[in-house]
DNA sequence: CGGAATTTGATATGATGGATAACAATTATC
DNA sequence: GATAATTGTTATCCATCATATCAAATTCCG
């Protein structure tokens, strides 16, 4: 497995042709077999995450959210009163690596952190209304074009059996 | 989104429970909910996506191979007489981050590079004797212990449409 | 109470993966 | 033969991930 995002070479322009390849044929010579790649998991599951990354990232480019920002956001407007190391634990971020994370999102005053009166090492962390607002753009988005695309693809039966595959591998693996 | 791989404190040692969380408590004061997270494919998608990886690695560790060397290695069995270019482009690995790793598996004499005489800019990879035994290995490790190990969790036929699946959207998406 | 251990947010730092620009050598094109 | 393209490579940059460490605040427990 290996997986990024360049696949394929795609020039853009298209100069003189200097190649022995017969013009846009995809298989140029004779095509690379994936052979037993084919049946890793693994393997696709990485391609198809990087797809799905890729295509958030588009669907939700008009409020500039990654999909780890999408995630918190999320979260706090669910799980209002959480600190830091709550909020970050429950997404798998550590601690140190999401000081710098917040700070982006505080400085676009998508959230606020708030020192806790009960325990003054904390921060409470409270959505912003425009992260509010934002959020709920977010949502629109990735619903309307994100999971609609995926619906339109799968089919709502396949979408829901393959959420809860990878739902009881994340969890039970 | 986000999912990294730490999601569980995991202190190892258990030392004084200095917590108002109650013990081995899971839900220590009251749990964090998911709400829509757990709805989002690209979420489910990630945490699985670590999952299988780690248990990949595990899985393999004694011949010490990530999943990208691998996939290197399959590829240039299957595929005698490729150049770094050609591999490189199909895994969507870009030529210059192909390199190190080359030399990386190179400097393990798993594979080698020879200048090719119809064009000498070229290099031709082959794997080497001991590259194709420790492949071998990998193989049946994988299959015996990484794939088993997911069939158990999914059954054969709820994991041939995960796959089936992730591809789809791999390619299509 | 008071000292020891913990927790929290933060900083610094390193490792790794991914992406782009640029270069020399070589080859293809015209 | 001159120009353009390709190949492998280096040098960087950026983002993600991971660890150690720290000061402040809190908890624990004798």
């Amino acid at each position: 497995m290996t997986v990024s995002k360049a696949a394929a070479p795609e020039t853009t322009k298209a100069p003189r042709p200097a190649r022995k390849e017969l013009a846009d044929n995809g298989a140029a010579d004779t095509a690379i077999e994936l052979g037993e790649l084919s049946e890793l998991l693994g393997y696709s599951l990485k391609r198809a995450q990087l797809k799905i990354f890729e295509d958030f990232l588009r669907c939700v480019a008009p409020l500039q959210l990654t999909p780890a920002q999408f995630s918190v956001l999320l979260l706090l407007d669910r799980n209002p009163g959480r600190n830091q190391t709550e909020i970050a634990n429950t997404l798998g971020i550590l601690r140190p690596n999401f000081v710098a994370m917040l700070d982006g999102l505080e400085s676009r005053d998508l959230c606020a952190r708030m020192r806790s009166t009960n325990d003054r090492r904390s921060h409470i962390l409270v959505l912003t209304d425009k992260g509010r607002a934002v959020l709920m753009r977010a949502k629109k988005l990735v619903a309307a074009k994100h999971e609609a695309r995926l619906n339109d693809l799968l089919g709502p039966a396949n979408r829901a059996a393959l959420l809860s595959m990878l739902t009881k591998i994340a969890e039970e693996f």
